[in-house]
DNA sequence: ATTACATATGACCGAATCGTCATAATAGAC
DNA sequence: GTCTATTATGACGATTCGGTCATATGTAAT
């Protein structure tokens, strides 16, 4: 169980934002810690407000006056996990000096978030499984674009034949992917601490494969990207 | 949207079981493909038993005669699809002749299924979703891990040295992650028709890295598989 | 203390949901 | 046709849920 320090900031409501330590924000925390831990322990869509409200100890009212329904609390938290996590990327990244250390530092950014924070990786992969519903909530799929763009960001400094958009957006779908999904997989197991040992040398051969997997695609940018293979 | 031929066996009722064309097996049909369609539709968790029996129009007495309640329709689902999946994979990897095409026929087979599933892999997806749920249906991991149990089995066959458990579980788990994974996050932009192409070339080099890690790793087993690491 | 505003509360309502059950419809055996 | 086991039904009760609102409490400024 990790500790949560600074959470997800509120739609500013009057004209001083965060001057006094306003217990508005303390209970507002209380509320996304709440529904954090719930949305890891059953799920974010067998959580009702209720739940929620319960375990925060605070009154139902309490609720709606900081969110308007359970939309904006699930969007809040997504928001903010991705945020953490593109700051831990971001700052992995930082020292990278090409594309293999860039590819590299993306990876074990993935692994250091996630094995330290299960319940903000059971948030982003919820997350992420709610983007295969068709009537899922509105603009959830926003901070996952965003982060698949700092991710397409990040590797195309080190790329120096500008990729077309669509063999990019690809590519970070791979990465991302990749990891996510083989720690969802290996999570099933409750390898949890070897989790960390085993990707280390296993990401040497997903960086591999994805370097090739690029340099292929920078060689020959590939003609089923013309647009005539839409439909 | 792709026809259902066959829909998973109902638990024996009778002394006859499939002897005639009994209706009740075309009612059960009719609630499994309208739990299958709107499961893709609104999420597993978001559609209730009326939505069931109102789509598949039949009286809501009608569900709860084939099934106990939801758990088990999803339950039956989800096995149903995985094991059609490991139908795939099978017949896909049966003329493999060492670890290479073995590799190339269990990520073929994904895509191939995948591809022209997309309800199938939604709910695939969502039930890989409930697992890192505390509290999801008991025993869903159960496909699950004979699904991983099956791809370990065809990599063995090619791995002459053998594996420590551990490890082989770990590479079948990086097997799947990267295809399923791949698969999710390029649905969130509606590439759907490119993403079989891509994956093909993505597909080469992950079998070769692969291949590379299964070779170092059959090599030297690790000192980091020690039961000390457990814990 | 008083005033003004921000924050918190839980009773309450209507709608939705789960699961049951007595009854009805159907199909096959005779 | 009659009889019997199987299959289907939807009204019903109990419960839960989302969301509202009038009211209460806390807090900072004067």
């Amino acid at each position: 169980m990790t500790e949560i320090k600074i959470m997800p900031d509120p739609r500013p409501r009057t004209r001083k934002p965060g001057r006094h330590n306003r217990r508005a924000l303390r209970t507002r925390a209380k509320l996304l810690e709440a529904a954090r831990t719930l949305f890891t322990e059953q799920g974010i869509e067998m959580t009702s407000i209720d739940d929620i409200t319960r375990r925060a100890d605070v009154g139902k009212g309490t609720f709606y006056y900081h969110f308007t329904n359970r939309e904006e609390i699930v969007k809040d938290l997504i928001d903010w996990v991705i945020e953490q996590l593109l700051a831990v990327i971001d700052e992995t990244c930082r020292d990278s000096t090409d594309l293999k250390t860039a590819l590299e530092g993306v990876i074990k950014a993935h692994v250091t978030f996630f094995s330290n924070r299960w319940e903000d990786f059971v948030l982003f992969f919820q997350g992420r499984s709610e983007l295969t519903i068709e009537q899922s909530y509105e603009g959830i799929e926003t901070p996952f674009l965003k982060y698949l763009e700092r991710v397409e960001e990040i590797l195309e400094r080190f790329i120096y034949r500008k990729l077309p958009a669509p063999v990019m957006r690809r590519i970070a779908c791979a990465v991302v992917g990749l990891v996510s999904g083989y720690y969802s997989f290996a999570a099933i197991e409750s390898l949890d601490d070897s989790v960390d040992l085993t990707i280390a040398s296993l990401r040497e051969a997903m960086v591999a494969s994805l370097m090739r997997f690029i340099q292929e695609a920078s060689i020959q940018p590939g003609p089923e990207t013309l647009p005539a293979a839409a439909g």
